[in-house]
RNA sequence: GUGGGUGUAGCUCAGCUGGUAGAGCGCUGCGUUGUGGUCGCAGAUGCCGCGGGUUCAAGUCCCGUCACUCACCCCA
């Protein structure tokens, strides 16, 4: 039989690296965990039309990215290119913004892009996000940045930075809009650039290539032509991510990819990934929610690349982030020790302790051996021996030393509990030093 | 969607100007009597991506195809 292999561009991870990649997300999503946001668990696919009034349709996200196909009842379905329209969506049907604001949510889990596969960029991509609405408070703008700020720390990353700018608002955007056309008309550009610039002519600022960026240097700025109101909220927006003692870098001409960005916007750069080095981003949206039926209330969020966040970890040679899944490894010697040893087994899961047991009778040296491959600190081994004196023996798989002692449950869970303790207490010692 | 690169053991790769496959790592076993990680010895594993062509002969040359990969557009 010939073998099948995954969809192109949808990342498998196997381990020990997926262990790696759990730790991530985890670390990503503890922040907003410890801040008072709540979980929300949202569908994978949704109505074509949410994706399309809510991420724009100017977007290429929306105009060649999607997934997009039609069920039994003949109803057009999208599995979700990002997080934020979705969030709205479940905001608006369980009436959370009639409820108290603002509401904070994050939420995890896989998003659907049909790009062309890249190092990082995957066509079913993880993404750890949040989501505050309800408020216009520069202090919640700061929060939500300084949070994906955090969790990229508690990672241990150090490489990458905070591109920040402001994108402006109904009020004054439009009338940038028109000036930056202006500029735009008398550039030589190419027939696809021309049409993004007649779509959403803010996007043609990031255009990467030479010959379009050596024309776009004297180019008006949004950050020059703000309101009154956007650029006082960009002023304290950065007072406070001052005080949550946030680093970032004035990033003018930062466009994000999807149209309801408005004001504070935001993205986190790692240099290590190639090209594609964003790691998170982010912003406010003003007219969303809105636009999706719901209240007139803004919000501020982001969405951070768990694929891309383990691929820095990588580049940074942080990893493997997490050496050890197991404490303990059981190996009976012998039939009569397999009753007794499951017995053990069952007893140290139920007490809380990470334990396996070695199957299909191996000889004591290659259970050995298979202990030391599953990294497990200790080693409990049952023989005839141990059967007849009513003990086991319990190895320090770093140390070497082994101890005989009771087969007693409660008394001998408790001194591989100590055991376990003073082995991390002292792993922990090497670590600093 | 556009352009470049690569496809040889589980992994990383070597194989010069064509003559029916190699290394390191890993894996399995052994180094005697119940003990891993070091060391030594032995061993297993390959439709050389797939299809076609040139040739007495192709992993090696040509064409196609698929996959992977990097970059562009765009994005996490």
């Amino acid at each position: 039989m010939a073998a099948i292999n995954a969809p192109k561009g949808v990342p498998d991870y196997v381990p020990p690296r997926s262990r790696d990649f759990l730790h991530v997300q985890e670390k990503l999503s503890s922040p907003a965990r410890l801040s008072g946001y709540e979980y929300i668990e949202l569908p994978v696919f949704e109505s074509t039309e949410l994706f399309e009034r809510g991420v724009g349709t100017s977007t290429d996200v929306v105009q060649k990215e999607m997934y997009t196909f039609t069920d039994r009842g003949d109803r057009s379905i999208t599995l979700r290119p990002e997080g934020t329209a979705g969030v709205m969506r479940a905001v608006i049907e369980n009436r959370l913004d009639k409820g108290s604001l603002p509401v904070k949510l994050w939420y995890r889990g896989p998003f659907f892009r049909a790009e062309r596969p890249q190092h990082g960029r995957y066509r079913q991509l993880q993404q750890v996000g949040v989501e505050a609405i309800g408020s216009v408070d520069p202090i919640i703008d700061a929060e939500v940045i300084a949070l994906a700020d955090q969790a990229f720390r508690s990672l241990g990353l150090k490489d990458f930075h905070l591109d920040l700018t402001s994108l402006g608002c109904s009020q004054c955007r439009p009338a940038y809009r028109t000036k930056l056309q202006d500029f735009l008309s008398t550039c030589d550009l190419d027939q696809e650039t021309r049409d993004r610039a007649a779509l959403n002519p803010l996007r043609v600022l990031d255009d990467k290539r030479d010959t379009v960026a050596s024309q776009l240097v004297d180019a008006p700025l949004m950050i020059d032509s703000l309101c009154v109101q956007c650029q006082e909220h960009y002023d304290q927006v950065r007072g406070v991510l001052r005080m949550f003692g946030v680093p970032w870098i004035e990033a003018p001409r930062m466009v994000r990819g999807l149209d309801y960005y408005t004001r504070t916007t935001f993205e986190f750069v790692h240099p290590g990934l190639g090209a594609q080095s964003g790691i998170g981003g982010g912003g406010r949206y003003d007219g969303l929610m809105a636009e999706l039926g719901g209240s007139e209330l803004s919000g501020i969020g982001f969405g951070l690349g768990v694929d891309r966040t383990l691929l820095a970890c990588e580049a940074e040679g942080l990893t493997p982030l997490s050496e050890r899944i197991l404490d303990v490894f059981v190996i009976p010697v012998g039939d009569p020790s397999r009753e007794p040893s499951v017995a053990l087994l069952v007893a140290l899961r139920v007490a809380g302790v990470a334990a396996d047991v070695c199957v299909d009778n191996r000889s004591i040296k290659s259970a050995m051996k298979a202990a030391n491959s599953t990294n497990a600190p200790l080693v409990i081994i049952i023989g005839p021996d141990e059967l007849s004196t009513s003990s086991v023996i319990v190895k320090n798989m770093l140390s070497g030393d082994q101890r005989s002692l009771s087969s007693g449950h409660e008394t001998l869970i408790t001194a591989v509990q100590e055991t376990l303790r003073s082995i991390q207490a002292e792993t922990r010692k090497e670590d600093q030093s």
